[in-house]
DNA sequence: AAGAGGCCCTGATAGC
DNA sequence: TGCTATCAGGGCCTCT
Protein backbone atom coordinates (compact mmCIF):
# COMPACT_ATOMS: atom_id res chain seq x y z
CA UNK A 1 0.00 0.00 0.00
CA UNK A 2 2.28 2.94 1.18
CA UNK A 3 5.06 4.52 -1.04
CA UNK A 4 7.83 6.75 0.61
CA UNK A 5 5.03 9.66 1.52
CA UNK A 6 3.03 6.88 3.63
CA UNK A 7 5.76 5.33 5.08
CA UNK A 8 6.80 8.80 6.05
CA UNK A 9 4.03 9.82 8.00
CA UNK A 10 4.12 6.50 9.58
CA UNK A 11 7.62 7.50 10.54
CA UNK A 12 6.56 10.34 12.13
CA UNK A 13 3.86 8.98 14.61
CA UNK A 14 5.44 6.00 15.41
CA UNK A 15 8.81 8.05 16.69
CA UNK A 16 6.48 9.89 18.71
CA UNK A 17 4.83 7.27 20.18
CA UNK A 18 7.67 4.66 20.59
CA UNK A 19 11.02 7.06 21.04
CA UNK A 20 12.65 5.66 24.62
CA UNK A 21 9.86 2.99 25.09
CA UNK A 22 11.79 -0.67 25.94
CA UNK A 23 10.21 -3.77 24.47
CA UNK A 24 8.51 -5.83 27.36
CA UNK A 25 7.64 -7.91 25.09
CA UNK A 26 6.98 -9.63 21.40
CA UNK A 27 4.42 -12.03 20.34
CA UNK A 28 4.94 -13.46 16.72
CA UNK A 29 1.43 -14.99 15.70
CA UNK A 30 2.05 -15.54 12.22
CA UNK A 31 5.80 -15.71 10.92
CA UNK A 32 4.53 -16.14 7.29
CA UNK A 33 5.55 -12.45 5.51
CA UNK A 34 7.28 -12.02 1.92
CA UNK A 35 10.32 -13.29 4.29
CA UNK A 36 9.35 -15.91 7.32
CA UNK A 37 10.04 -13.98 10.26
CA UNK A 38 13.75 -15.03 12.19
CA UNK A 39 13.30 -17.54 14.66
CA UNK A 40 15.70 -14.55 16.67
CA UNK A 41 13.15 -12.17 16.46
CA UNK A 42 11.87 -12.03 19.05
CA UNK A 43 15.04 -12.63 21.51
CA UNK A 44 16.59 -9.81 19.12
CA UNK A 45 14.08 -7.26 20.17
CA UNK A 46 13.34 -8.10 23.96
CA UNK A 47 14.25 -5.43 26.33
CA UNK A 48 15.79 -3.33 23.53
CA UNK A 49 14.87 0.29 24.03
CA UNK A 50 13.99 2.20 20.79
CA UNK A 51 15.96 5.25 21.03
CA UNK A 52 14.58 6.59 16.62
CA UNK A 53 12.26 5.30 13.87
CA UNK A 54 13.88 6.03 10.93
CA UNK A 55 13.05 5.90 7.50
CA UNK A 56 14.87 4.21 4.15
CA UNK A 57 12.71 4.38 0.84
CA UNK A 58 9.76 2.78 2.06
CA UNK A 59 11.07 0.84 4.80
CA UNK A 60 10.48 1.70 8.15
CA UNK A 61 13.47 1.33 10.52
CA UNK A 62 13.90 1.06 14.47
CA UNK A 63 16.86 1.67 15.86
CA UNK A 64 17.88 0.32 19.66
CA UNK A 65 20.63 2.16 21.82
CA UNK A 66 23.30 0.05 20.89
CA UNK A 67 22.93 0.43 17.28
CA UNK A 68 21.09 -2.34 16.62
CA UNK A 69 17.42 -2.65 15.24
CA UNK A 70 15.15 -3.90 12.98
CA UNK A 71 13.28 -2.77 9.29
CA UNK A 72 9.49 -3.22 8.70
CA UNK A 73 8.28 -3.33 4.86
CA UNK A 74 4.79 -2.79 4.93
CA UNK A 75 4.47 -4.52 1.62
CA UNK A 76 0.58 -3.96 0.10
CA UNK A 77 -1.37 -4.19 2.96
CA UNK A 78 0.80 -3.74 6.08
CA UNK A 79 -0.57 -1.98 8.66
CA UNK A 80 0.57 -0.65 11.76
CA UNK A 81 -1.70 -0.33 14.82
CA UNK A 82 -0.90 1.24 18.55
CA UNK A 83 -2.94 0.72 21.69
CA UNK A 84 -2.77 3.30 24.57
CA UNK A 85 -3.31 0.81 27.05
CA UNK A 86 -3.58 4.45 29.49
CA UNK A 87 -6.64 5.97 27.74
CA UNK A 88 -7.45 3.30 25.85
CA UNK A 89 -6.80 5.11 22.43
CA UNK A 90 -6.46 3.02 19.09
CA UNK A 91 -3.95 4.81 16.48
CA UNK A 92 -4.07 3.48 13.22
CA UNK A 93 -2.18 4.10 10.01
CA UNK A 94 -4.87 2.00 8.14
CA UNK A 95 -8.10 1.12 8.22
CA UNK A 96 -9.55 -1.04 5.52
CA UNK A 97 -12.91 -0.91 7.33
CA UNK A 98 -13.47 2.44 8.23
CA UNK A 99 -13.67 1.43 11.86
CA UNK A 100 -11.42 2.00 15.00
CA UNK A 101 -11.07 -1.32 15.95
CA UNK A 102 -8.13 -3.43 16.63
CA UNK A 103 -8.17 -5.74 13.52
CA UNK A 104 -8.46 -9.81 14.49
CA UNK A 105 -7.40 -11.85 11.20
CA UNK A 106 -4.13 -11.10 9.98
CA UNK A 107 -2.60 -9.72 13.02
CA UNK A 108 1.34 -10.95 12.77
CA UNK A 109 3.25 -9.40 15.39
CA UNK A 110 2.33 -7.88 18.82
CA UNK A 111 5.47 -6.03 20.60
CA UNK A 112 4.42 -4.39 24.04
CA UNK A 113 5.91 -1.52 25.56
CA UNK A 114 5.12 -0.55 28.60
CA UNK A 115 1.22 0.63 28.80
CA UNK A 116 1.48 0.82 24.73
CA UNK A 117 0.98 -1.95 22.31
CA UNK A 118 1.83 -2.31 18.68
CA UNK A 119 0.10 -4.55 16.56
CA UNK A 120 1.40 -5.35 13.01
CA UNK A 121 -1.13 -6.45 10.10
CA UNK A 122 -0.65 -7.87 7.22
CA UNK A 123 -3.91 -9.80 5.33
CA UNK A 124 -1.56 -10.10 1.93
CA UNK A 125 1.61 -11.06 3.47
CA UNK A 126 3.78 -8.72 1.04
CA UNK A 127 5.38 -7.34 4.23
CA UNK A 128 8.56 -8.56 5.90
CA UNK A 129 10.40 -7.70 9.50
CA UNK A 130 14.54 -7.84 9.12
CA UNK A 131 16.43 -7.19 12.35
CA UNK A 132 20.35 -5.86 12.08
CA UNK A 133 22.64 -5.98 14.52
CA UNK A 134 24.57 -2.51 13.95
CA UNK A 135 25.24 0.38 11.52
CA UNK A 136 27.48 -1.42 8.84
CA UNK A 137 24.71 -4.50 8.93
CA UNK A 138 22.17 -2.19 8.44
CA UNK A 139 23.87 -0.28 5.45
CA UNK A 140 24.11 -3.51 3.82
CA UNK A 141 20.53 -3.89 4.06
CA UNK A 142 20.03 -1.09 1.33
CA UNK A 143 22.98 -1.58 -0.10
CA UNK A 144 21.44 -2.59 -3.99
CA UNK A 145 18.98 0.09 -3.57
CA UNK A 146 19.25 3.46 -5.89
CA UNK A 147 19.03 6.75 -4.21
CA UNK A 148 15.86 8.61 -2.64
CA UNK A 149 14.41 11.43 -4.87
CA UNK A 150 15.40 13.68 -2.00
CA UNK A 151 19.11 12.14 -2.27
CA UNK A 152 22.12 14.66 -3.63
CA UNK A 153 23.18 11.53 -5.51
CA UNK A 154 20.03 11.58 -7.22
CA UNK A 155 20.71 14.04 -9.96
CA UNK A 156 20.68 15.03 -13.57
CA UNK A 157 23.97 13.46 -14.08
CA UNK A 158 22.78 9.82 -12.62
CA UNK A 159 19.38 10.17 -14.26
CA UNK A 160 20.59 11.21 -18.07
CA UNK A 161 23.65 8.31 -17.90
CA UNK A 162 21.37 5.91 -16.43
CA UNK A 163 18.85 6.28 -19.03
CA UNK A 164 21.69 5.59 -22.03
CA UNK A 165 20.84 2.83 -24.00
CA UNK A 166 17.71 1.98 -21.66
CA UNK A 167 15.05 0.42 -23.98
CA UNK A 168 12.59 0.39 -20.97
CA UNK A 169 10.06 2.71 -20.61
CA UNK A 170 9.88 5.58 -18.00
CA UNK A 171 7.15 4.15 -15.80
CA UNK A 172 8.86 1.11 -15.11
CA UNK A 173 12.42 2.98 -14.34
CA UNK A 174 10.23 4.95 -11.50
CA UNK A 175 8.69 1.99 -10.41
CA UNK A 176 12.84 0.65 -10.07
CA UNK A 177 14.13 0.79 -6.63
CA UNK A 178 17.57 0.13 -8.07
CA UNK A 179 17.09 3.02 -9.77
CA UNK A 180 15.36 5.29 -7.50
CA UNK A 181 13.70 4.37 -4.53
CA UNK A 182 10.45 5.34 -2.68
CA UNK A 183 8.23 5.63 -5.88
CA UNK A 184 4.94 3.33 -6.04
CA UNK A 185 2.72 3.35 -8.69
CA UNK A 186 0.46 6.06 -7.42
CA UNK A 187 3.39 8.54 -7.41
CA UNK A 188 4.75 7.46 -10.96
CA UNK A 189 1.53 8.03 -12.71
CA UNK A 190 1.56 11.91 -10.75
CA UNK A 191 5.17 12.18 -11.57
CA UNK A 192 5.10 11.70 -15.57
CA UNK A 193 1.70 13.32 -16.01
CA UNK A 194 3.23 16.98 -14.17
CA UNK A 195 6.07 16.13 -16.53
CA UNK A 196 4.41 15.92 -19.68
CA UNK A 197 5.93 12.82 -20.55
CA UNK A 198 4.40 9.48 -21.53
CA UNK A 199 4.83 6.90 -19.62
CA UNK A 200 5.19 4.94 -22.48
CA UNK A 201 8.71 6.40 -23.90
CA UNK A 202 11.52 4.45 -23.73
CA UNK A 203 14.30 6.05 -21.12
CA UNK A 204 16.81 6.19 -23.70
CA UNK A 205 14.26 8.80 -25.62
CA UNK A 206 14.10 11.25 -22.58
CA UNK A 207 16.17 14.99 -23.71
CA UNK A 208 18.20 16.54 -21.13
CA UNK A 209 15.58 18.90 -20.16
CA UNK A 210 12.61 16.07 -19.64
CA UNK A 211 15.43 14.18 -17.11
CA UNK A 212 15.43 17.61 -15.61
CA UNK A 213 11.83 17.46 -15.37
CA UNK A 214 12.21 13.81 -13.83
CA UNK A 215 14.07 14.90 -11.43
CA UNK A 216 12.66 18.23 -10.38
CA UNK A 217 9.07 17.06 -10.04
CA UNK A 218 9.62 13.31 -8.40
CA UNK A 219 11.32 15.77 -5.43
CA UNK A 220 8.21 17.91 -5.85
CA UNK A 221 5.04 15.34 -6.02
CA UNK A 222 6.93 13.24 -2.72
CA UNK A 223 7.39 16.55 -0.31
CA UNK A 224 3.74 17.59 -1.45
CA UNK A 225 2.33 14.17 -0.38
CA UNK A 226 4.50 14.13 2.93
CA UNK A 227 3.14 17.86 3.52
CA UNK A 228 -0.29 16.60 2.67
CA UNK A 229 -0.55 13.88 5.06
CA UNK A 230 -0.15 10.91 2.59
CA UNK A 231 -2.47 9.45 0.26
CA UNK A 232 -5.73 8.45 1.48
CA UNK A 233 -6.36 5.35 -0.81
CA UNK A 234 -9.24 2.86 0.57
CA UNK A 235 -8.85 5.19 3.79
CA UNK A 236 -5.19 5.77 4.31
CA UNK A 237 -4.37 7.67 8.02
CA UNK A 238 -1.53 7.91 9.55
CA UNK A 239 -0.75 6.35 13.05
CA UNK A 240 -2.65 9.80 15.09
CA UNK A 241 -5.89 8.36 12.81
CA UNK A 242 -5.92 11.09 10.97
CA UNK A 243 -6.64 10.74 6.93
CA UNK A 244 -4.23 11.74 4.47
CA UNK A 245 -5.06 14.39 1.91
CA UNK A 246 -3.23 13.41 -1.17
CA UNK A 247 -5.64 12.02 -2.88
CA UNK A 248 -7.49 15.33 -3.26
CA UNK A 249 -4.56 15.84 -5.49
CA UNK A 250 -4.27 13.33 -7.66
CA UNK A 251 -4.22 14.60 -11.46
CA UNK A 252 -4.46 11.14 -13.04
CA UNK A 253 -4.17 8.61 -10.39
CA UNK A 254 -7.60 6.47 -10.93
CA UNK A 255 -8.85 9.31 -13.18
CA UNK A 256 -9.94 6.91 -16.18
CA UNK A 257 -11.97 8.38 -18.42
CA UNK A 258 -12.37 12.09 -17.01
CA UNK A 259 -11.30 15.23 -18.02
CA UNK A 260 -7.42 15.82 -18.08
CA UNK A 261 -6.77 18.92 -15.14
CA UNK A 262 -4.02 20.55 -17.24
CA UNK A 263 -5.49 24.04 -18.49
CA UNK A 264 -6.55 24.26 -22.04
CA UNK A 265 -5.74 20.79 -22.49
CA UNK A 266 -9.05 18.79 -24.13
CA UNK A 267 -7.83 15.58 -23.59
CA UNK A 268 -9.12 12.07 -21.55
CA UNK A 269 -7.19 10.40 -18.93
CA UNK A 270 -6.39 6.98 -20.15
CA UNK A 271 -5.57 3.57 -18.13
CA UNK A 272 -3.03 1.54 -19.91
CA UNK A 273 -1.68 -1.51 -18.15
CA UNK A 274 2.03 -1.49 -18.21
CA UNK A 275 4.13 -4.64 -16.77
CA UNK A 276 0.83 -5.93 -15.02
CA UNK A 277 0.40 -1.99 -13.14
CA UNK A 278 -2.34 0.33 -14.24
CA UNK A 279 -0.92 3.44 -15.50
CA UNK A 280 -2.60 6.66 -15.77
CA UNK A 281 -1.84 9.29 -18.21
CA UNK A 282 -3.03 12.29 -20.38
CA UNK A 283 -2.89 11.20 -23.80
CA UNK A 284 -3.27 14.36 -25.45
CA UNK A 285 -0.30 16.24 -23.02
CA UNK A 286 1.72 14.05 -22.16
CA UNK A 287 4.00 13.23 -25.57
C1' DA B 1 23.08 -7.51 -18.71
C1' DA B 2 18.65 -5.97 -19.54
C1' DG B 3 14.00 -6.85 -19.83
C1' DA B 4 9.68 -9.57 -19.70
C1' DG B 5 6.70 -12.29 -17.12
C1' DG B 6 5.23 -15.23 -13.31
C1' DC B 7 4.28 -15.37 -8.77
C1' DC B 8 3.57 -14.65 -3.79
C1' DC B 9 -1.33 -13.55 -0.92
C1' DT B 10 -6.24 -11.88 0.74
C1' DG B 11 -10.06 -8.98 0.26
C1' DA B 12 -13.12 -5.63 -2.01
C1' DT B 13 -15.98 -4.92 -5.69
C1' DA B 14 -18.56 -5.59 -9.98
C1' DG B 15 -21.31 -8.34 -12.89
C1' DC B 16 -24.24 -12.14 -13.63
C1' DT C 1 -27.76 -14.45 -1.89
C1' DG C 2 -24.09 -16.48 -4.06
C1' DC C 3 -21.06 -17.48 -7.53
C1' DT C 4 -16.98 -15.94 -10.51
C1' DA C 5 -13.78 -12.79 -12.40
C1' DT C 6 -11.00 -8.87 -11.87
C1' DC C 7 -8.26 -5.78 -9.55
C1' DA C 8 -5.22 -3.65 -5.75
C1' DG C 9 -0.68 1.03 -3.78
C1' DG C 10 5.20 -4.16 -4.04
C1' DG C 11 8.97 -6.50 -5.42
C1' DC C 12 11.35 -10.96 -5.72
C1' DC C 13 12.75 -14.69 -8.73
C1' DT C 14 13.52 -17.09 -13.08
C1' DC C 15 14.07 -17.35 -17.81
C1' DT C 16 15.52 -15.66 -22.22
Amino acid sequence: MPELPEVEIVRQSLDKKVKNKVIQKVLVKNRKLRFMIHSKFERHLYKKKIIKVDRFSKHLILIFEDTAGFIIHLGMSGTIHLYDMNKKNIFTNTSFYHSPILPKKHNHVEIKFDKLKFIYNDPRRFGYFLTFNNKTELKKKFSHFGPEPFSKSFNIKYITNYFKKKEKNIKNFLLDQKFVSGIGNIYASEILFISKINPTRKAKSLTQNECKKILLYSKLVLRNAIYRGGSSIRDFKNINGKMGSFQKDFKVYQRENLNCLKPKCKGIIKNKIISNRSSFFCSSCQK
